[in-house]
DNA sequence: TCTGGGGTCCTCTTTCTC
DNA sequence: TCTGGAGAAAGAGGACCC
C-alpha cells in the first residue's frame, strides 16, 4: 500500500489533501517517537519513516502530525487482504500493508490480474497500491518498489539480470545499512557488481548462510515458498520513557506492567513461554538483555513476573539513567 | 541532539549433560 | 572421583524487516 497510514488518515480527513502529513508515535512532535509514515508532500521536506518526530518537525514545522491509529489501518488492511484472496488461495501476509499473492496457476495474463486488483482496492478502500510481478518473491518485492505510488512493474523472466544489475545493493531484500556500507567499502555498489563476486568470496566476507543468500539473490534466485501460516516464536512489549529515569520505582513498575501486558498477549493467543528476556536501554542508547529460562513453559503471571525481576536484578543499574525497558517471552509452546 | 515498537533469524560464547 | 570431548541448550548481541 502507498504511504499506507497517512493515506488512510487523508481518506477520513479530506482537508489534509495536499498538506504534508506525518503519522507517528503519539502525534506530538515534541515527544519521543519516530515517523511511521509520511505522505509524499512531507517527503519533499526530507521526512521519512524511522526519523525522530522532533527531526521531522524541524524539517517541516507546518506539517500535520498525527498519532498512529492502528485499529483503523488494520480494518483497511483486512479489506485489502480479503480482495487479494479473491484472486488466489495462496497469500502471504507481510505486515499490515504488504502481501505476496501466488498467481502461477492463473490462466489470465498477470498484468490483467494486477490491474483488476488495483481497481478493486481503489474502489473498495479509496487507497492506491503498488504491485510488482516476478517469478519469485524476491523479484516481485523489488519490482513493487520501483514505481511508486500507484505503480505496476512486471519483470519478465528473461529480463531479470537486466532489471537487477543497475540497482544499488540496498534494494536487495536483506541488505540494510551495515551490509551496504561494507559492500561499498569493497567497491561493490550495484547488484550487478555483487553478482560478479564468487560464492567463495561472499562466504569469506559474510559467512555461509548470508554469503550463499547474497550469491543467489544477486542473480535473482529465490526458491522460498509463500508462508501462509506460522507459529509465533516470541512475544514482547517495550517502552521508551519520555524522560530517561534512574528511579528503581519507575523501572520496576514499568517492568511489572509490561510483563502483565505481554502475559495477557501470550494467554489470549493460547501459548505458554519458557524463557523471559529483559531488555534495558541506557541513556547513551547502549542496549543490554538478560534472559532466564524456566524448567517448564508457563503462562502464569506470578512466575513470569518473578523470572523477569530475577533477570532485572542482574543489570548494573546504579547511577545509570534508563531510556527503555522491555520484556520478551520466547520458547513458546 | 536525536534515535518507536513488534518481530525474525543468525552468530558467537558459555554452560550443561552425557 | 576426576577429566576431557562432543553436542545440545541457553544466553547475548546484532542485522534486518514492516
Amino acid at each position: 500500500m502507498d504511504s499506507f497510514f497517512s493515506a488512510v488518515e487523508e481518506r477520513r480527513r479530506p482537508e489534509l489533501k495536499g498538506k504534508p502529513v506525518v503519522v507517528g508515535g503519539s502525534g506530538d512532535p515534541f515527544a519521543r517517537g519516530v515517523v511511521s509514515t509520511a505522505n509524499y508532500e512531507a517527503r519533499k521536506y526530507g521526512i521519512h519513516s524511522g526519523m525522530p518526530l522532533r527531526t521531522a518537525y524541524r524539517l517541516c514545522p507546518h506539517a500535520v502530525f498525527l498519532s498512529v491509529d492502528i485499529e483503523v489501518y488494520a480494518e483497511a488492511s483486512s479489506i485489502v487482504k480479503r480482495i487479494l484472496r479473491e484472486f488466489g488461495p495462496t497469500v502471504e501476509d507481510v505486515g499490515i500493508d504488504e502481501a505476496f499473492l501466488d498467481i502461477s496457476e492463473s490462466k489470465e495474463p498477470s498484468e490483467e490480474i494486477a490491474r483488476r486488483i488495483k481497481e478493486k482496492i481503489l474502489k473498495e478502500t479509496s487507497l492506491t497500491c503498488s504491485i510488482g510481478i516476478g517469478i519469485n518473491k524476491l523479484i516481485a518485492k523489488i519490482a513493487s518498489d520501483i514505481q511508486k505510488p500507484d505503480g505496476l512493474t512486471i519483470v519478465e523472466p528473461s529480463k531479470i539480470n537486466e532489471f537487477l544489475n543497475p540497482l544499488p545493493v540496498r534494494k536487495l531484500y536483506g541488505v540494510g545499512p551495515k551490509t551496504e556500507a561494507y559492500l561499498n567499502g569493497l567497491g561493490i555498489d550495484t547488484i550487478g557488481h555483487l553478482s560478479a563476486m564468487s560464492l567463495e568470496e561472499l562466504t569469506k566476507h559474510f559467512g555461509n548462510s548470508y554469503g550463499t543468500y547474497l550469491h543467489e539473490a544477486s542473480r535473482g534466485i529465490d526458491e522460498s515458498p509463500l508462508i501462509t501460516e506460522w507459529e509465533p516464536r516470541s512475544m514482547s512489549r517495550e517502552l521508551t520513557f519520555q524522560k530517561d529515569s534512574d528511579k528503581w520505582q519507575t523501572i520496576a513498575k514499568t517492568l511489572a506492567e509490561l510483563t502483565h501486558d505481554v502475559t495477557e498477549d501470550l494467554k489470549s493467543a493460547g501459548y505458554q513461554a519458557k524463557t523471559v528476556t529483559v531488555k534495558i536501554r541506557y541513556s547513551d542508547f547502549k542496549t543490554q538483555t538478560r534472559a532466564k529460562s524456566l524448567d517448564t513453559a508457563t503462562d502464569s503471571l506470578e512466575s513470569l513476573r518473578k523470572t523477569a525481576f530475577e533477570a532485572l536484578g542482574r543489570f548494573e543499574l546504579k547511577g545509570k539513567k534508563i531510556r527503555l525497558v522491555g520484556v520478551r517471552l520466547s520458547g513458546l509452546q
